[in-house]
RNA sequence: GUGCCCAUGGCUCAACUGGAUAGAGCACUCGGCUACGGACCGAGGGAUUGGGGGUUCAAGUCCUCUUGGGCACGCCA
């Protein structure tokens, strides 16, 4: 039997006062000290109503309600009205319903019947894919999986970067200096070489530049010769993608990009000129955003030419007819968040009262610590180069491993891989990271390969576990490590939400950190298969449920777990 | 010049809509498997949350001023 504890208390407390359930719920808090209660009332914001100290309404309250079979007591301390669950009932409610549920649990149906678009990873064709798209791709892989848990249907699109001028000098480029058979070999690297070419010499010849623009303004027009040279270099770039996203686990339900936009451009102009919205300057149309204090809004270059916050707006009239979506995210870099107010505020105008539902979910700009990278120079950081150094230094570590020959490069791979995703996640999305490699493929505690190791810790011992009873006697977990294993997971949902209303994949990483530091202190402390019956049974029961929760976590976080490393 | 963001132990980061003694990891000092994997665990020292003022019963969190850093500001995306 399912059992909310949060309500129980809540119901306690709406007894002996006039708030409504609801109400109390929302008011209840989790203590940060557990000693202090499983649950708490704070009575400050009663004062007023009650015009009475919170000390003396909490003893009064305290007083009241009496405790029952759920709840084994009641304190009133320092304004506070501290709730203590009873931990037989507690225990045996959660890991009954983890047991019952699985995967499944912590999951919600808020979302149901909702369509929620994340678009994210947006790699330019014939660019290089580096560590700033890297954290487009898993917090956008993470969010459709949170969105998923909670009810939502998820639309994943990749936004390729596959239109604008910056075709009109690779086609150019590759005129010039273009080797079909270096650009079969490696196509990207060769393709991002004829590039910075052309800004070398581009900077000696002006004329360069025209060339490019002409070639764009073909390729639009719809040219034969253009167009079969932009689709060779996306194919070819698409390929190369294709391998990474492999291998991190990821795939997309869209890959829409700006391209297939490129014909629905002069709809969004007509319908701005109907509101009277475009307005000429500088032989250029623009959406004027004085009155918002915003710079204007660039809808069509002076050369006639589209610009991208044209194709955004006209993918998000798209996507609404198409998906009718309860929310649009963009996860893109912060740097572009003028961009983005910019152009919610161009599809208000326009009279798309669902504007408010398009949210950029930004991230701050991965730097690094002395190198100045720019795809323009060529100096980038390629992710594949961050990926192998992850899975080869995890290969150090397994020497002494216990797995066969032919598990070891799949397992290093998806440690490292892992080790990469959760160094990424882990952080705070707007906070400003430093690309370090100790960073990134740290082997300890707050890592990917930590919570990887405690997962086969758990596996492992559950392997080797026989003779079972059938019912476990969830009240020999008595140890304080072990209740703090339960009341842990029993939270899971609540952190699932919390990280869905954040947009913030971190609230799942930081838990899932937590989690497995309990564990690897309970597995420190408790022992399990030379135990006596019954206790044997109830912890492998607790172990079972831990294992199902951090497989969990890390599913929400895109990451893959290994049974043995 | 205008706007947005950031500042928390030596380093890297947490802290849900303001709530109880600001938590972790790394590094440092001590300690722990005749039990299941030591990529582990336990203990300890170390922070007047950049600075000043304000609001509040309560401020790392809100307001204001200030210092230092980052980013963005029409024909790239």
């Amino acid at each position: 039997m399912e059992m909310d504890y949060k309500k129980v208390v809540a119901s306690l407390i709406s007894e002996k006062t006039e708030f409504d359930i609801d109400k109390i719920e929302g008011m209840l808090e989790v203590p940060s000290n557990t000693e202090m209660g499983d649950y708490a009332l704070p009575c400050f914001k009663l004062a007023s109503i009650y015009k009475k100290s919170p000390v003396m309404i909490a003893k009064e309250l305290a007083e009241k309600i009496q405790p029952n079979d759920e709840i084994s007591s009641v304190t009133p301390v320092n304004g506070y009205l501290n709730f203590m669950v009873n931990k037989v009932s507690f225990a045996t409610t959660i890991l009954d319903e983890i047991s019952e549920k699985g995967d499944l649990f912590g999951d919600d149906s808020v979302g149901e019947g909702k369509t929620v678009i994340i678009e994210s990873s947006s790699p330019n064709i014939a660019k290089p894919f580096h560590i700033g798209h890297l954290c487009s791709t898993v917090i956008g892989q993470s969010l459709s999986r949170l969105y998923q848990s909670v009810g939502y249907k998820t639309v994943k699109v990749n936004h390729l970067g596959d239109w604008g001028t910056q075709f009109g000098k690779l086609i150019s480029a590759y005129k010039h200096w273009g080797d079909d058979e270096a650009i079969e070999k490696e196509p990207i690297k060769e393709l991002l070489r004829i590039y910075v070419k052309f800004h070398e010499e581009a900077e000696k010849d002006p004329e360069l530049d025209e060339e490019a623009r002409r070639y764009f303004k073909n390729l639009e027009g719809g040219s034969p010769e253009e167009t079969k040279l932009w689709q060779w270099f996306k194919d070819l770039s698409l390929k190369e993608f294709a391998l990474l996203y492999n291998r991190l686990g990821v795939s997309f339900d869209s890959y829409h990009g700006e391209s297939f936009y490129s014909d629905k451009m002069p709809e969004v102009v007509d319908l701005l000129e109907e509101r009277s919205l475009l307005k000429e300057s500088e032989h250029a149309y623009i959406v004027d955003l004085d009155e918002y204090n915003m710079p204007p809004c660039m809808i069509v270059k002076s050369d006639g030419a589209s610009i991208y916050a044209t194709r955004d707006i006209a993918a998000a009239i798209y996507r609404k007819k198409e998906y009718d979506f309860y929310k649009n995210i963009y996860v893109v870099g912060i740097p572009q968040a003028l961009h983005f107010q910019q152009f919610f505020k161009v599809l208000e105008l326009m009279g798309n009262e669902w504007s408010k539902d398009c949210v950029h979910v930004g991230f701050a700009h991965v730097r690094f610590p002395d190198k100045k990278l720019s795809t323009r120079t060529g100096n980038v950081i390629y992710l594949e180069d961050v990926l192998d150094e992850s899975v080869n230094r995890i290969k150090e570590y397994m020497q002494n491993t216990k797995l066969e020959e032919d598990m070891i490069d799949p397992t290093a791979e998806k440690i490292g891989i892992g080790a990469v995703i959760f160094a990424f996640l882990k952080r705070s999305r707007e906070k400003e990271m430093v690309f370090t490699w100790e960073d990134t493929l740290n082997v300890e505690v707050e890592s990917g390969p930590y919570i990887h190791y405690t997962y086969a810790r758990g596996v492992n011992i559950l392997r080797k576990a026989e003779g079972l009873a059938d019912h476990p006697d969830y009240s020999l977990l008595t140890e304080k490590v072990e209740t703090a294993m339960i009341n842990k997971m029993s939270t899971l949902n609540d952190v699932i939400k919390e990280a869905v209303n954040r947009n913030e994949p971190m609230v799942i990483a930081r838990y899932v950190i937590e989690l497995s530091k309990l564990f690897n202190s309970f597995y420190n402390s408790c022992k399990v298969i030379n135990e006596e019956q019954p206790l044997k049974t109830a912890r492998v029961a607790l172990i079972q449920a831990c294992c199902t929760v951090i497989k969990k976590c890390l599913y929400l976080l895109g990451i893959e777990t290994v049974d043995a490393m």
